[in-house]
DNA sequence: AGACTGAATGTAAGCGCTTTCATTTATAGC
DNA sequence: GCTATAAATGAAAGCGCTTACATTCAGTCT
């Protein structure tokens, strides 16, 4: 375990060059350079990470918390920020904050202690006034799938009330009329937006809103399976179905079958996400694709950019959905 | 930023009793104790980890070292090792190997410039000699799914014979005689493991072994599908297949399928981790359950028991797979 | 009260590196 | 060669905390 100062001494300098040399922070003169590399080399010479984070505040590592570190969207998507960053030369530490206040705030805390160069924040429970406050700390950090309006240029987000639009309308020009709509937890902002889409493409198409063709789910499987079974008792006639996630679209695949109807043949079904599953359903899933690990590399990109001052291309903090059509929607046939 | 000094001072007391009180190091007298805790809180004081971990060369972190931080094994298994840390107040760092060994060396350098206290890594491409000395540098790890004769105490791993075993025995006792066998790349333990527990459950049952009843694939869903168009060009009659993970359990239902066949009626199939996907194929997957979670939470008790000198119940280093029987395997009807 | 011993606390050095400011060296111009 | 200036380097302090050893305090026994 050598140490920068077995390091001056074997190259005859002092300790300031050799930091220098490492962090190319000065000017150094080519022949002393020459001196302390092949110094460093000699002795196998690896600066204590500690020890330069505690002199320097700084880590060359960035901190993501994430609300699970399982799960098909947060592995996508910081694997995808984790490649960004290897890229560049540079570490992350995960977190997990649980969507519950108190374990992202400590999440958020560990991160800091570790003297994280910045944040990437997938959090759902602090409130915007802990965000605000955050950055009035100083601290960088940008949010993903979290809208704050006094942090604008730091939010990167899906324009949700696109897909629901893109959702339903593929549906209408597949001649489909009877249309249910399952939701996420209405009080989530993307769940509203999502239907809010849904209700946009209805409106151009002429039809009315029908407050009985939405059942409000709960973004898991369950909801997926309890949306169709309200639907058939309130003897609601469907021909498609909109899910505001493929969770609950596999669900609703999974009940709708157990009931006997047919996919897609008598009741087509688009989910939302393109999470893994729904490759694997049968009939597999139309969807609409939530690009996460672009928006986490993007959200990389900021980093890169706006706390290591890095050249990056120009930086997108809207994204939009991109419809996925596989087999489970069909067109209607003609009556 | 309140520092130990500034705590020091408004309760008149050493640096040294201060850092006793946090740290519980040595006997403090029970109104000192108080005094250093009132400062603390008034001030809102928060010992700094990098100071700490350069101090005392610990971390109260983990390092966890996996091959990828997507996929649903390895969402499961860091998040279960991450809840078993939370609980006991300890924080996880996560790295990613990649499979490659550069990377993997890479990351777990990475993980002990952080001071990191232990080691749980999930790695395939380093070699045993490179973990060997691992451990004569004294650095406490765990490994999980990896055998090396020489740290065979510190080895967490699952029979996965044992799980070829069952998979075929079930296949058997619905009278399965004309099976078909899809293992992983064959230079890999696991994939000769589960094949040999396959050859065990054809031998106790009086089969002979047909070398033609292999298809050698590749773990992914493209192996799957390949074994089927494998089998069918020879003109091997199955009746039931066995797949040597999920993945391939998958792309093996899909070709199937596609080739006119129906599952179960016509083929069985069952696969091997249970893995998320087999909850969403249709007909519902039949696997063997991979514990992975309670074998990242063994190796977190591993460690809490060997490096922190905590109380744990009995460790368990060999785990032993389950059978989980849906819907895609059928007794064979009656000749 | 004094001596002894254990408990409690303080002092000082150090963990390994960064960085500011002082000092030295090198270069250019006259 | 001398002067001025820029480039290069060194010395020293400090980042915030831990901990070994020295010192002080408190309790018990004679």
């Amino acid at each position: 375990m050598p140490t920068i100062y077995e390091v001056s001494k074997l190259a005859g300098v002092s300790l300031a060059t050799v930091s220098r040399v490492m962090n190319n922070t000065s000017p150094v003169r080519e022949s002393t350079r020459k001196k302390v590399e092949a110094a460093m080399a000699e002795l196998g010479y690896r600066p204590n990470s500690i020890a330069r984070s505690l002199a320097s505040n700084r880590s060359d590592s960035i901190g993501i918390l994430v609300s699970e570190l399982h799960g098909p969207f947060y592995g996508a998507m910081i694997s995808s920020i984790e490649a960004e960053f290897r890229t560049a030369g540079k570490h992350v530490i995960i977190a997990a904050g649980h969507s519950e206040e108190a374990t992202e705030r400590d999440g958020i805390e560990f991160l800091l202690s570790r003297n994280c160069d910045a944040l990437i924040l997938h959090v759902e429970a602090v409130s915007d006034e802990y965000l605000v406050q955050l950055k009035a700390k100083e601290i960088p950090f940008v949010l993903i799938n979290r809208q704050v309006p006094a942090l604008q240029p730091q939010c990167i987000s899906l324009n949700n009330k696109l897909g629901g639009y893109l959702a339903t309308q593929l549906l209408l020009r597949q001649g489909h009329r009877q249309l249910g709509y399952i939701s996420g937890p209405l009080w989530k902002t993307d769940a509203q937006d999502r239907y809010r889409g849904h209700q946009l493409a209805l409106q151009e198409a002429g039809l009315d809103w029908d407050p009985k063709r939405l059942f409000e789910g709960d973004y898991h499987e369950d909801g997926g399976s309890a949306g169709i079974r309200y639907f058939l008792q309130q003897g609601i006639p469907l021909t498609a179905l909109i899910c505001a996630n493929d969770e609950m679209a596999s669900g609703a695949m999974t009940e709708a079958r157990e009931q006997g109807l047919f996919i897609p043949q008598q009741l087509s079904i688009i989910g939302f996400d393109n999470v893994m599953l729904s490759h694997y359903t049968y009939p597999k899933l139309s969807t609409i694709d939530y690009p996460i690990a672009a928006m986490g590399q993007m959200a990389a990109r900021w980093v890169l950019k706006e706390v290591y001052q890095q050249k990056q291309p120009e930086l997108q903090l809207v994204f939009e959905p991109r419809l996925i059509e596989r087999d489970s929607c069909v067109v209607l046939p003609q009556p």
